[in-house]
Parts: C-alpha cells; structure tokens; sequence
DNA sequence: TTAGTTTGTGCGACGTCCATACAAAACCCG
DNA sequence: CGGGTTTTGTATGGACGTCGCACAAACTAA
C-alpha cells in the first residue's frame, strides 16, 4: 500500500519508477510459484492484461523470463495460455571463505545449483593474499562454466566467517581467522575484471539461502543460527534481513551462557561460541585438537561417534543444545520470530540436539504459550551461506530486475 | 530506491502511486526542518519546481501545509519565496490507560501540544468497562476542545500497558491491570461514534513520542525503555517501530536478570520488572505498599527521598540501573542499535541511575569498542506514551497524506 | 459447424512528471 | 534611480506508463 520503507530517506517517484516497480511485482509473482500465463498474473497483480504483456516482454527481452509450451488446463474452455516461468540462463556465483574450506557454487534464477566446488584448506594461520588468489581461481573456474554453458552472470558475493560491512564489502573482524580490515569485496572485485562483488556474513547469508529455497520459505521472522568453528545468526524480520545499524547484530556466539566458562577467542569469559562450536563440542567430548585435525572433518567425525553411541559425545551435544537454546531464548523473546533454524555444522548434529533446544525455549520463552516458536533443522547445512551469497545476488534481480540491463545490456540492446 | 519494502507482498503501482507518494515526500521534506519555499523542496527532492507547486496546492487544499510570509532570506538576489511549513489545523488525539492514571493529549503536525488532562486513579483492580468510559470521556472533552478551536481531528490512539494486537486493536494482556482479551479499540471507537481507534503498547508508544519530538529525533535505531509499573521496551530499526511477529516482541520487562530473585506477575522468577518498575524499586528501598499508596505519585516520592540522600532509595536506584543495564546488553547486542533511552518513571529517576547503566552496558556490549551506545534520558518522562499515541496518528498523516482527504474530504470537496 | 469462453495484442484516453518559457519580485551596481 | 541579474512560482507542450476497450486467435462444448 504505502511506498518506501515509511522512514526517513524518501525518494521521488516518477513513471519509470513505477515501471520498474511493476517488473519486480510480475517477476516476483511468477517466481513465487508454479508457471502461470500473462492472464492469470494480471488477474493475480490487478495488472491490466496488456500491461502484462508489455513487462512480460521487457522481461523476455531481459532474460529474466521465458515462454515454456502451453499453460497446464484441465480441459477449461477457451484459449490456452502461454506458460511463463523463470529463465535459467540468468545465474549469480556465490563464495565462501571459511576456517576450515573454500567454496563456490552457480545457481540459476529457478534455483538449480549448475556447479558447485568445495576444497579443504587451514585459512586459520594464512594470511588473507594466497586465501584470496585461491578463492579468485575457484571464481575463475566458475565463470568458465558458466560462459562454456552459454549463461549470464548476475553478480558475485562472497560468504565471511565474521562481522562484515555491507556496504563496502569489508571483513571487519574474524577471529576465528584472525582477520581484521580486509577490503574482500574490493580485492576479489579487482581480480575478477572489476565485476561486481558484494560480501556479507555467512549467517545472514546462510538465513537467506533457508529462506530462498530451504526449510524457511515462505517465513518472514525467524533466526538462523549458522555453526561452523564459530556460531553466528541470521535474523529474517519482515521478509527481510536484518542488520543492525553498524552490521554488528545477531553476534549470538558471543552472547554469555556461562559466566564461569571458558575464555572465548573475543577476549570475554563463557560465550555461546565455546560450548556450542563444531570444535567446542569435539573438545567438550574429549576429542584433542590432534585428533580433530586428523579427521579433517570434524562434523562428520562427531556424527560418526554419536551413531555408534560415544557417551561423551552424545552428552557433549546435549549441553550444547541446552546452551543454545538458553541464547536463543533471549533472542527470541526480542524478536517474537516464528522459527529457529538450526544450520552449520548443527544441521547433521541435529538429532542429538534439537530436543535439547526445543526444552530450553519452552521454559524460557515468555510467549511459548501463545505462539509456539518452531525449531527448524536446515536444508543445506554447511552448504547453506555460499547458496545464500548466490541467493543474495538473485534476490535482488528479481526485486529489481532492470538493474540486468545496466550489467549486460549494452550488448543486448544493439542486437534488438 | 527501491520499492515496496521489498518483502514478498509486491503491489502494483501507477500514476496515482506516484502522486500519493510525492506527496509524502514533500510533506516529509518540509516537516523535516524549518520552514522552506517550493523551489528549496525541489531541489532538495529532486522534484521540479512546477511539479513541487502542484504537490504544494494539494497539500494546502488538505489543511496540511499553509504559507507563512516569506522565506528568510539573508539578502540573497532573486525573487523571494514563501515559506511553507506544517498547518497547525490538523491534530491528532493520544489517549492512555495505565496503571494508576488515565491521560488524554491534542498535538498538532508541528508537534504543539494543544491539549493535555491527566487524571489519577486506581484503575488495578477495575473492571474494564468503566475505566473505558472514564476514558472515553476525557476524549470526549478533548474533541470539544477541537471542535471549538476550529481544529480538524486525524485519529485517535490508546496507549496500553500489555501485549497489545496492533492491527486489531485488542488488548491481548496486561498482567499489572489484571485485564485480558478486552478489545479497546473497538469498545472506544463505538462510543466515539465510530471513529477510527488504534491501539498500541505504551512501551512502542513511548519510542515514537522519543523520536517524533523527543530526545531520539534522527536516531534511526534505538531502544526505548518505558518502566511504570511494569517494564516494556520500544525498538526503532531502521527509522521504524519493530514489532514481532505477534506484537510480543521486546518485552524486556521479563527478561531473566535474577535467577534467585522474587516472583513475577507473569509466572516466572526474578524478571527484570521485579527488580526496575517505579513500585519495585520502592519496595526494595523499605517503602510499604501503604506509604506508596499514600503518597500518590511513587516516582515524585522516590526522587524526593533521593534528593535528601536517602541511602535504602539511592542503593535501589542503583540496583535497578544495574539489572536494567545487565537486561539492555542482550538487547543492544542483538539489535546493534545507536542508543537507548530511559523513559516512563526512569526519566525522573534517571540522575541515580544512568551511570550504572552506562557501566553494565560497556562491559556486557560486544561492540562497545567499536560503536558508542549511547544512553539518553527520555524528554517526556512518563508523558510518552500519550504523546506518541497521538503521533502514531501524525507521522502516519505525514507518510500518507491522501488518506486525510477520505476522512474530512467529503465536506472539503464540495466547497472547492 | 456454431456459439461461447479465454488469451494476447493494438489503440486512444488519462494522469503524472519533466523541460522550457515567462512574468513577478527581489538584489546589485553604476 | 533605473537597468541588468537572479531567483521564484506558474503555465504549456511532450514523454511515458497504465487503463479501458475492442478485436483476432485458439480452444471447448454442443
């Protein structure tokens, strides 16, 4: 109903404004579910049909959309629809950099995964130069397939294991990495022709990619906690992502859960991140650092020894989840979201900890009575935040797709 | 920017959009500052001067701008324009349920208060019907006021001590005044004669008033702590109040700071509201229920002792600064916001208490090193809520001008 | 085959903003 | 004191986008 976001930064609006917004509302309406003619969007929208086709055809024009055959009917009177749906040669890399891995992955606007690569590499003690240029090569690789495949690059992001500007594409801080003050977006940008790159947190990236196409669709409010070596969260409000002012919100690692714990790497005494880490926990369960290292995944050694019934383990994992629940908690007593998603390395250790989360939110969530918060296990688990920096760049194309024409346009519109 | 607040409902645009935004625009531009001529609100907005002098005549035709001579202008060349600024004709009227006192208050979109009535009394243990038509009665008095200084009213809104559903109106709970389920907006509006009601928790209420015409104006992001009796907090993200999903969100008031501490209303141990709200702090400094009842306004009594050095109501204040700042750092560090202020009963309160809040907050706040959070005190104090009752109505005037025309443009239009 | 229904497109009308031109009202300066 | 300059507010024609309507195409039902 209302325009803008109600605050502060109003922005004029003229006709071009409002073809743009009627592109996203048709794009997005066509990919919020099954294919559908130009008819039933416009009946769908309170489009005209003619308004339809002429965005339709923009879109077309685009790349954005595609006539695929003739609308499913059952036998209705009347003239068949031409079914539009999503087109799959509009694709957007994703990046991660983490403790332990590097990754890529190629997704498409229909949310198909077209290639996808993940290489082990100890980033802890390396500095951030070879890290990038390795990165960089796996990016290198990615476009080739995507040029070899005939498809078209919306844009890079990159997933970071720490507090991250958005804005600028900063990596702040990571102390799991022992980073501080790395313009990523900037190098990688550099080394990749100067496309654009944006970067942000591998939890609210990993909270997008649930909510694109994992167990949150359709789910406006809820938190995503993201384990890996470090824990961080999520947080969808309204639809959206949230961030705080600064990009420092939803530090749920570093929220304190036992004032008489462990010294975590932030300096401070018993966060969240020392019991409920995928290290914290092998460590909890007697497992030595030597150990960890040798079974290079940690996670899928954890889960090994919990099927075959480790005490140590098994109790190790319970503590966790008691632990996450009572940080969860506080969140969501703030945020009243509908649904915890558990990620990260939490979402194969899930059964051995989602009882536990479960129990703690009951006792502690003030309105568990009324409306129950749903504790969610992750589709994608480790592989959910280089999804959602895909996810993060296709978002934005389909709420503004004219921004494609700006990018490879120019090319485009000698042609017609 | 973009448009829509990119969620998933998407809503068609078109010209009519575009006007109804402009509108909003430039109403905004020049509630924003001091008085300005069309052709600095064209520049400003990036409207043309012709296009800003239709937007103007409309607004004018609504009663919402007027001309006010000419432009201050520090003997520059050209022609002088007219000064535009807010019409003090159209006002909005707050109204306020709470423990111990109803209230009523008019303010104008310039943000004068044109009228105010506070009345005490023991609304605890009342039933809810007459403690609304108590009510109903001052707002009766108020839109006499209205009436007779040739004013045109916007809307009503009631502030409400409880979980309150915003888009119903109904006030789900309110542990302190032993209601539930009582729909007020409806009850308040069929005995304004229809009028349209909104309802909201004071707590939201309060942070509006704080950032409408208060201590917060600008700040896009803060939390705003409103203790009375109970304990609620406000959340602005993003220049906008942040409710949950249910409206439950950032009941701060029962957050765990005391694990050993006393039994709350609510059912649960040692929540924040046991230890800040204005009777719980007297309490704990030794003043017996009777001495309280007695003395009428808790809070003048409190500040009174305080001043005379009273030692049991000194430790108590800080006490309460301490657990209060203990409950804000879990706040702060998931919201990330840029301030919090002190309202409702802490206001006055707040020489005792304000510098132990301070310290709990930069030991407990992650990113205290980084982004200052500042703790401001409120400018209403427990006159807030009413306030921002009545703003609910005037900033929502000011987003969307076109609506005042459907309410009083029936009789406006056939004078014009 | 014929009537009825639905789809997609073409055309004129309307509303809104932009660019431009112009009169009005001030200041500046000789 | 009067002309030139600058700025303001308004009026006019053009561009753009959606709406309403009409029409041909394609299918079902009888």
């Amino acid at each position: 109903m209302s325009f803008e976001r109600a605050g502060h930064p109003p922005f004029r609006a003229d006709q071009t404004t409002v073809r743009r917004a009627n592109l996203g509302v048709v794009l997005q309406q066509i990919a919020g579910g099954a294919p559908r003619s130009r008819a039933r969007v416009a009946a769908e929208t309170g489009l005209t049909r003619g308004t339809v086709s002429s965005l339709v055809g923009e879109l077309i024009d685009l790349d954005l959309l595609r006539e695929t055959g003739e609308d499913q009917r059952s036998g209705r009177a009347g003239r068949p629809g031409l079914a539009l749906e999503l087109s799959d040669r509009v694709v957007a890399v994703g990046l991660e950099v983490n403790v332990d891995y590097l990754a890529v992955c190629v997704e498409d606007l229909a949310g198909n995964v077209r290639y996808e690569k993940r290489v082990h590499t100890d980033n802890r003690r390396t500095s951030p130069r070879p890290v990038l240029n390795r990165l960089v090569r796996l990016a290198r690789e990615a476009e080739a397939v995507i040029g070899a495949e005939g498809l078209v690059s919306a844009g890079v992001a990159v997933a970071l294991p720490g507090l991250v500007s958005a804005e600028s594409g900063t990596l702040l801080r990571a102390p799991n990495l022992g980073w501080s003050g790395i313009p990523v977006a900037e190098e990688i940008s550099s080394r990749l022709d100067g496309v654009a790159v944006r970067a942000d947190n591998e939890a609210n990236l990993a909270a997008l990619a649930e909510h694109w196409q994992g167990v949150a669709r359709g789910l406006d409010n809820f938190i995503c906690v993201f384990a890996e070596v470090g824990v961080g969260a999520g947080i969808f409000i309204g639809g959206d992502l949230f961030r705080g002012s600064h990009g420092f919100g939803a530090e749920l690692g570093h929220i304190t859960v036992d004032p008489g714990g462990l010294l975590c790497q932030c300096g401070a005494i018993g966060c969240l991140e020392t019991i409920v880490g995928q290290e914290a926990i092998a460590r909890r369960a007697g497992i030595s650092d030597d150990d960890q290292r040798r079974a290079r995944n940690v996670t899928r050694e954890l889960v090994r020894r919990a099927e075959q019934g480790d005490g140590e383990v098994i109790a190790s994992l319970s503590e966790a989840g008691r632990a996450l629940g009572i940080g969860l908690a506080s969140a969501v007593n703030l945020f009243d979201v509908d649904a915890v998603v558990l990620g990260g390395c939490l979402g194969p250790l899930a059964p051995w900890l989602v009882a536990d989360v479960h129990e703690a939110l009951a006792v502690r969530v003030l309105s568990s009575g009324w409306s129950g918060c749903e504790v969610l296990v992750s589709k994608f688990g480790e592989g959910a935040a280089v999804r959602g920096a895909a996810a993060l760049t296709l978002r934005s194309v389909l709420a503004e797709p004219w921004l494609v024409a700006e990018r490879n346009g120019s090319v485009r519109e000698r042609v017609s």
